[in-house]
RNA sequence: GCCACCGUAGCUCAGUUGGUAGAGCAAGCGAUUCGUAAUCGCUAGGUCAGGAGUUCAAGUCUCCUCGGUGGCUCCA
């Protein structure tokens, strides 16, 4: 008979013999923990509170409150969903139904499109199937009988994943609850009747299988969680979310606009927008300077022919504009990589002159699919941060770590967390095994050194080399890359680009391309959001907004914003007549982070009364004073 | 590109079973001259995204186009 360790919840570790279910065990020996427990883990696997283990080892119980825990609720909760879908409606054929990161969907076969509507229905067809408490049981069935199930079932997705199993598989485990059954690895919760706090949120199309080609389902999206107060919470946390939404921050505070009569996926930057985005441009330009880099210009379109020999054309044709003129065909630059080469064969290179870094606030254009614009984050015209680094292999150890020393200094000074991946070697890619092992260590090596944790993401490299990709999560927990990093053999081959090495041979350079922000147009998107648009006073588009308290003042204001806005300060003014308080709202809801008050007592003794946008009144200063604060606080960014 | 939903004043939104458009905020004008998140009054604002159709009659129903939203696929 085998022994087991009984982890519970609290720590505590007692020894225990089993012939009976994980569940009954915990129940003698803990009746309350069996409330709060929803599945257990032997030796790293998975189990449902019902079975009874088999191995000796030692038993931890997994709380719905954990991460993984969470997990197994949700995954649950799906099958509930899934199980009142099909009691609500005729003819739904069921098909996956996993736990996501804030919540679960299932997709579902259907000819009638679900509505908002429906969902409070199903929900409360979930309430009936909770209210029953339904036990999940198990039941493994050899893989015959399976198919011979959800065969009489008529559930034709079900038999497909059941066919497409490796053939070393033999045996499926299902899970039903009631009258509804499912094929599913588990483990699930012991019965519905643990499920307390859940929400469907959402309908949505989702190709069978992620693959366009297939048939296109209808995924409901909800979340759950184990009490009524986090499911609350989260849901308080989405409505903050929509408030920062850029979309809506730049419209509110005037920044950027994006307009029918223009064009999908185009922006135009209002004068605070175009302000910002100032503000970042010359950040960059003075950084890349301070590291060695060259800023380099070329143009808008370059001849068809030249993206022809860079394989550009013959791979993203479908995403490029081109324009012509006296039968010579242009392509409008999807990105800046080929005037950058065109710079390095303009003459003879010597190994001396290597590594060469060539940086561009490149804006380039790609005629992205109508369905993935989304204002900001997703655009058609947009400005890189790009740079080419032409160096030896040799060299390209410390050029990586220099890029992601700089990466990490720009997302310290702009404020964000980040997740650094590297992606390696994709199916179908271009390249020698040597120049692929060559690339993906001298990344891997690099990323060591520097000391960042990172994630290996196998098989999601370019076609033409590895890469490092940095992701930033914005207010919605979305994640975005931003900075990247990576390695090209195929370019500098194709262009017979060369340096002269030491002893006289002509020798192939490698290729960095990297970007530190990514797209600016993006990174705006994010920032706006990171920041709800009340951005630090060193990148705030208004820096402080002069108000008077009646139009006495305006004279002595007049002459304070003179001399603010000569001494480089981005002051604005408000002298409408109007009270002092409706002048505050309005600069707090653009979020200024001062207002500077002029009254009669201002006047009288030639200051001012700064007013943060966190409430706090910095009490009367003069012009200077203030001129001197504005200064320091954006000293550290210079 | 695909699925679903949506498009009414600068913004946020009402608009009954089809009967010729409404509010708040913002704007302009006037009054008020006020001390840290909304002073009061008046005025002006719309080819109801665009086009076609059904109908005596279309913001409302149907179709097409252009946009947007949430996802899916994609993102060199």
């Amino acid at each position: 008979m085998p022994e087991f360790k009984l982890k519970m919840p609290d720590g505590s570790i007692v020894a225990s013999i089993m012939d009976r279910s994980i569940c009954d065990a915990i129940s003698d020996w803990q009746p309350k923990a069996i409330a709060t427990v929803v599945a257990a883990k032997l030796n790293g696997q998975l189990l449902d509170l019902s079975a009874c283990p088999q191995a000796d080892g030692e038993l931890e119980l997994i709380p719905m409150a954990s991460s993984e825990g969470l997990e197994i609720l949700r995954h649950s909760i799906s099958h509930v969903m899934a199980q009142a879908v099909q009691q609500t409606f005729e003819d739904v054929k069921v098909s996956i139904g996993p736990a996501v990161e804030d919540g679960f969907y299932y997709d579902f076969d259907h000819a009638e499109a679900f509505t908002i509507e429906d969902l409070g229905v199903i929900e409360k067809k979930m309430q009936e199937i909770i209210a029953a408490d339904l036990p999940f049981i198990r039941r493994e069935l050899p893989r015959a009988e399976a198919v011979a199930l959800f065969t009489e079932r008529a559930e034709p997705y079900k038999v497909e994943l059941i066919n497409d199993l490796p053939e070393d598989v033999s045996v499926v485990s299902i899970y039903s609850q009631g009258d509804y059954v499912d094929l599913c690895r588990g483990p699930h919760i012991p019965s519905t009747g643990m499920i307390k706090a859940f929400k469907l949120m959402s309908v949505a199309g989702a190709y069978w299988r992620g693959d366009e080609r297939n048939k296109m389902l209808q995924r409901i999206y909800g979340t759950g969680f184990a009490t009524q107060k986090e499911l609350d919470e989260h849901l308080r946390f989405i409505e903050e979310a929509k408030k920062r939404d850029h979309r809506r921050l730049g419209r509110e505070l005037d920044l950027f606009q994006i307009n029918d009569e223009v064009g999908a996926g185009l922006i135009i930057w209002h004068p605070k927008g175009a302000m910002l985005r100032l503000l970042i441009e010359d950040w960059e330009r003075k950084e890349h300077l301070k590291r060695g880099y060259d800023i380099v210009v070329g143009p808008q379109i370059l001849k068809s022919d030249l993206w022809k020999r860079s394989g550009h054309y013959d791979h993203y044709r479908e995403m490029m504009y081109f324009t012509e003129v006296e039968e010579q065909s242009y392509g409008i630059k999807p990105m800046n990589c080929l005037s950058h080469m065109m710079i390095y064969k303009s003459k003879i290179r010597s190994y001396r002159d290597l590594p060469l870094r060539y940086f561009e606030l490149g804006t380039v254009h790609r005629h992205e699919k109508t369905g993935v614009l989304h204002g900001l984050l997703r655009v058609r015209q947009f400005t890189q941060d790009d740079a080419h680094i032409l160096c030896t292999p040799d060299q390209l150890n410390d050029e990586i770590r220099a890029i992601a020393d700089f990466i990490g200094y720009a997302m310290k000074i702009f404020g964000f967390e980040y997740e650094v991946e590297l992606s390696t070697r994709p199916e179908g890619s271009i390249g020698t095994d040597q120049d692929w092992e060559m690339a993906t260590s001298a990344l891997e090596q690099a990323l060591k050194d520097s000391g960042m944790p990172y994630e290996v993401n196998a098989g999601d490299g370019a076609f033409y080399g590895p890469k490092i990709d940095f992701k930033l999560k914005d207010a919605l927990k979305r994640k975005w890359q931003c900075a990247t990093i990576q390695c090209d053999f195929t370019l500098p081959e194709r262009f017979d680009l060369n340096y002269v090495a030491p002893d006289g041979e002509k020798r192939r350079p490698v290729m960095l391309h990297r970007v530190i922000l990514g797209a600016i147009e993006r990174f705006m998107g994010v920032l706006i959001e990171h920041y709800a648009g009340a951005f630090p006073v060193w990148l705030s588009p208004v820096q402080a907004v002069l108000v008077t308290v009646t139009e006495k003042q305006i004279p002595y204001a007049e002459e304070v914003y003179q001399k603010l806005l000569s001494a480089g300060i981005r002051i604005d003014k408000d002298f409408k007549n109007e009270k002092l308080g409706h002048k505050i709202r309005e600069a707090q809801i653009q979020k200024i982070p001062y207002m500077l008050v002029v009254g009669d007592k201002e006047v009288e003794e030639r200051g001012i009364s700064p007013r943060q946008r966190d409430g706090q009144n910095l009490g009367m200063m003069s012009a200077d004073q203030f001129e001197t604060l504005i200064k320091e606080k954006c000293a550290r960014f210079e």
